[in-house]
DNA sequence: GGATTATGAGATAACGATAATGTTTGTCCT
DNA sequence: AGGACAAACATTATCGTTATCTCATAATCC
């Protein structure tokens, strides 16, 4: 009976120390590597860990401890390969650190995110970076008061006064609306999603900037072609082709015959892309096309797609050693914002 | 000074209970409603927990309880839209049920999939769901040892004797396959990796059977057009397009004109197009490609990909479930094995 | 060779919650 | 009125670590 039961139970130190013939304590330092212990001892110590499988009890540890070595990640969603691949490389930056990663999804929701939220106070995390889903938010005071680090990525909540990294919008629509003017456009049309982002504001804001550097005037009513925003949420991303496909076919026909787009997402371009199609206007000799995000597939759209690469990458590098700064307690006291500027990715779609 | 730290430190349940003028004991009966507790007590108790902003400790919690209320879920890399479906799907019922995910990503390398069940070891973990790199893997067996329930996703290790959900690659490539010999072809070529994976197998075996079926011969020389395995990991999906065409463009080049082209994947056929499209070969009329994943750019492809629909949510949530129901220890002592059947979405590709 | 340091290890006390018993008080019944 | 019994709360133990303090013994110094 006690047999049976033995496999079960994971050793514990007071196992261990009992085996060996010493105390817990004496085992902790021993396994540890901390000072108070011969070598030949510790050795003994660790090879019976070793043989009877010894694993730390983490709750007893982070108990003691006062950290669980994690950190959270709340996004919105990650079928969206920005928030993926922001995801994935915080993942991989927390591990080399020694932590693990705990994933919360906010679907894009107010309400899903408060849950979010509270699930990770709840969760005892060391630190968490998360990409809000709105603005002017007092959903995150309470991580704030609990003292928990945090850092946002992607969408700025500037009253929050933390530290915060992201693409630089401004910089990168400038990028690509100039690539589009460079190259001979003259009435160019920003199809972006119509939502109250700051993000999307800044995109706007660049554009017109762009427009009106190159002597063109800026109109919102001919210059801009917005998508409404989605009712509910969807877990495919295609539908925001669907969604861009419907408002450039409005535009189109409508009558109205820009000679370049520049998009707010690389789906949009996949919508855009069949709305031009279908109405034989030829990419790029009638009009040229502007991603955003240098998707997977938009090398092999055709023709192939020029868009903007988001360094992903190197926010959530910068921002995971930002958190994990604060979490050692080895982050000055500045609040940091910064943008990192976006890389044109040229191809087709924009070559005449 | 101590004034100043007072902020810092959350409030215990000693500290309320000091406050109140109460045990420890009793303000944790009363602020999880157990019994012992007198109404007007209790609501004096929440109160005043409210008040002080109390949050319990979860690693005090963890350690009494022994659970953390976590289950971990170890994938290759969350870019890939299958696994990021998966993961998503898990992270939604894991909420339901009150748990959080914890991410653990593999990178189709054995010596990090070694790694994260290490650290998913370390975590404290309550249960795991795995899609596993590779076949024949003794990287698993301490999580069985240390009594962590653990379910398979996509590729089985049957000799491990765990529950495994999965979609059914057999009846999927079937699927794909009789739906181009439905429609006509004659000679099918079968473009997927060449990888020692069970699914991969899996798919072969399904697309031999199938032309069979269909009185056709297969012969691997002839029906099989293999893309060699990627020497390192590469995180965008978008280098399987890549190899794809090469391969397409290679097959082609040697004077192959098969009919139809079935794929292990859909960004396969994004390259596919590309090396058909370059040697002005239409799709449907001389050659149909049918798809395999139904990601979410095959419906804007030209023209639009026939692809198989994977049931990964409903994989994701009967493993969930069966997991939830280990931990719960509402599970039957049976090895559950289970592969769901995809879902064709035929369109233009296929189409004639 | 005696006083002084290192050194290795034990004893004890946290950490903050929950579980298992105790103790008091009040109520009901016959 | 006396005993049974339940409600409401207190006491104490426990989870498995790590941290601090103490103490014995061995090594080192002049």
């Amino acid at each position: 009976m006690a047999e049976t039961s033995r496999g079960r139970r994971q050793p514990t130190l007071q196992d261990l120390a009992k085996v060996v013939g010493l105390t817990a304590n004496t085992i902790s330092r021993a396994l540890n590597d901390r000072p108070g212990v011969s070598a030949t001892t510790r050795a003994l110590i660790k090879a019976e860990a070793e043989r009877l499988g010894y694993v730390p009890n983490v709750h007893a540890r982070s108990l003691v401890l006062g950290s669980r070595k994690t950190i959270g990640v709340i996004v919105s969603n990650i079928s969206n390969p920005f928030f993926s691949d922001l995801v994935s490389e915080v993942e991989l930056q927390a591990q080399h650190a020694g932590y693990t990663v705990l994933l919360l999804l906010s679907y894009e929701s107010a309400e899903r995110e408060r849950d979010a939220i509270d699930r990770a106070l709840r969760s005892g995390l060391d630190g968490l970076i998360a990409a809000p889903v709105q603005e002017r938010s007092t959903a995150w005071t309470p991580v704030i008061k609990a003292g928990i680090p945090l850092v946002l990525v992607s969408r700025e909540l500037p009253e929050l006064g933390v530290d915060f990294y992201s693409t630089d919008n401004d910089a990168g629509i400038q990028l690509t609306t100039d690539a589009v003017l460079a190259r001979g456009a003259k009435d160019v049309v920003l199809l972006d999603e119509d939502m109250p982002f700051s993000t999307i504001r800044l995109r706007t804001e660049g554009f017109r900037h762009s427009l009106e550097r190159h002597g063109l005037t800026f109109d919102p009513r001919h210059n801009l072609a917005l998508i409404p925003p989605a009712r509910s949420f969807r877990v495919s991303q295609s539908w925001h082709a669907d969604d861009a496909y419907r408002v450039a076919a409005d535009l189109l026909d409508r009558g109205r015959r820009p000679d370049a787009f520049v998009v707010g997402d690389d789906y949009y371009a996949l919508g855009l892309y069949r709305a031009l199609r279908e109405r034989n206007i030829r990419i790029p000799d009638d009009v040229m096309v502007m991603g955003w995000g240098n998707l997977p597939f938009t090398r092999f759209m055709e023709p192939p797609l020029s868009t903007l690469l988001l360094p992903f990458e190197e926010v959530a590098h910068r921002a995971t050693r930002r958190l994990l700064d604060h979490i050692q307690g080895t982050a000055d006291n500045q609040i940091v914002t910064e943008r990192i500027v976006p890389q044109l990715a040229i191809r087709a779609s924009t070559t005449r």
